[in-house]
DNA sequence: TGATAACTGAACACCTTGTTGAATATTTTT
DNA sequence: AAAAATATTCAACAAGGTGTTCAGTTATCA
């Protein structure tokens, strides 16, 4: 039925625009639509042609960057034979540094902790060819490890993200070296 | 002026196990204060008299399990001065075994960020005490390196409160001498 | 028994929600 | 340029939640 999807592709993303900068002040529940729709400049109902209620639109925008950081797993995982894990990092947290104004609040105090879940499924291969598999580790003891390490990854980059105080790569660099090559790995020493 | 504490302790905890148990089963944004009072058996006006809105009554909830930890957190610092983290480490997955029907979840996917950042603020003494002190690492590099280890054992701790698959000794066995001791440390080797 | 505290009940004005249907504006098609 | 399709507006709606008030009822305790 979209005949004009540039049109209404804008309208949904001035839709979103004015959801977000309400977001970043103050908790999804507090924001109306009436708030929204007055911030982009649009009326009430032009709202409910495109998202069922305020969450939709929240949804809306973290399925985008899900989708996003999917396509660059896969493309990083495939095109990169190498086990290099410092590189793969870089182009995951290129990514997040990309759509940061969205990446620093989702992964913040005031996030969204399903939205990291996510985030960890995708990431997980990535880690899992890095890890020793199941060598001596229970099936059990497999998921809390990667559980550990995927939440202090994503923990360290979340805080890099809002207070950047060296550059990406040292910071990779330094994070591979002091936590995650200490890990049951494939190989010894860092990478 | 409450010349019957135990009678509004009471209502007060009635309240809060009504919230509970609707916040269980849907987010606190679609709560409202008659679901709370009516399965509490209160008139909507009691509510009032002891909070101020949703959120104040889950804050309630939150700050009487964060005063918990930090009252056992200083417990096991004073009594407790070896450096045995694995020790102090039962103590508090006890207590959050304890009150693991709020514990498990706020912590998990559905849960408070906020809450887990609090968390993570009054556990981090115990773990500095073992971590080497700046040996080589600026002050940044200390906060990234908190936040690793601190973000990664709270997420083990509450996945296994999720699904405890081994007794609480063996757990904490299993992520201290596989993660927290090949961190940068006063000591060479496992607790 | 009488005083005090806890709780009830009803009403209040105000706001948000999601939905409608008809009107208007804007673009695309012919 | 006229016609057709699409995008957006506008006003109204019932339903329901919010936080507050105040007079009335019930329970507790001394």
């Amino acid at each position: 039925m979209n005949k004009q999807p540039q049109i209404t592709n804008q309208t949904k993303a001035n839709l979103q625009e004015a959801f977000w900068s309400l977001y970043t002040q103050k908790p999804i529940e507090k924001i109306s639509i009436r708030e929204i729709t007055d911030l982009a400049g649009y009326n009430r109902g032009t709202f409910y042609l495109y998202y069922r209620d305020v969450y939709d639109i929240f949804d809306a925008i973290k399925d985008d960057l899900i989708d996003k950081l999917t396509f660059v797993i896969q493309d990083t995982m495939q095109h990169n034979e190498t086990f290099d894990l410092s590189q793969q990092m870089e182009f995951l947290v290129t990514l997040f540094q990309t759509h940061s104004k969205y990446a620093k609040v989702l992964l913040g105090d005031h996030g969204d902790p399903q939205f990291s879940s996510r985030i960890k499924e995708i990431i997980w291969p990535i880690l899992n060819r890095y890890f020793v598999p199941s060598a001596g580790h229970s099936e059990y003891e497999m998921k809390l490890l990667a559980e550990f390490y995927l939440s202090g990854t994503l923990a360290v980059v979340s805080r890099w993200l809002q207070d950047p105080q060296m550059p990406l790569e040292e910071m990779i660099h330094f994070m591979v070296t002091e936590t995650v090559s200490r890990a049951p790995s494939k190989k010894a020493g860092p990478l």
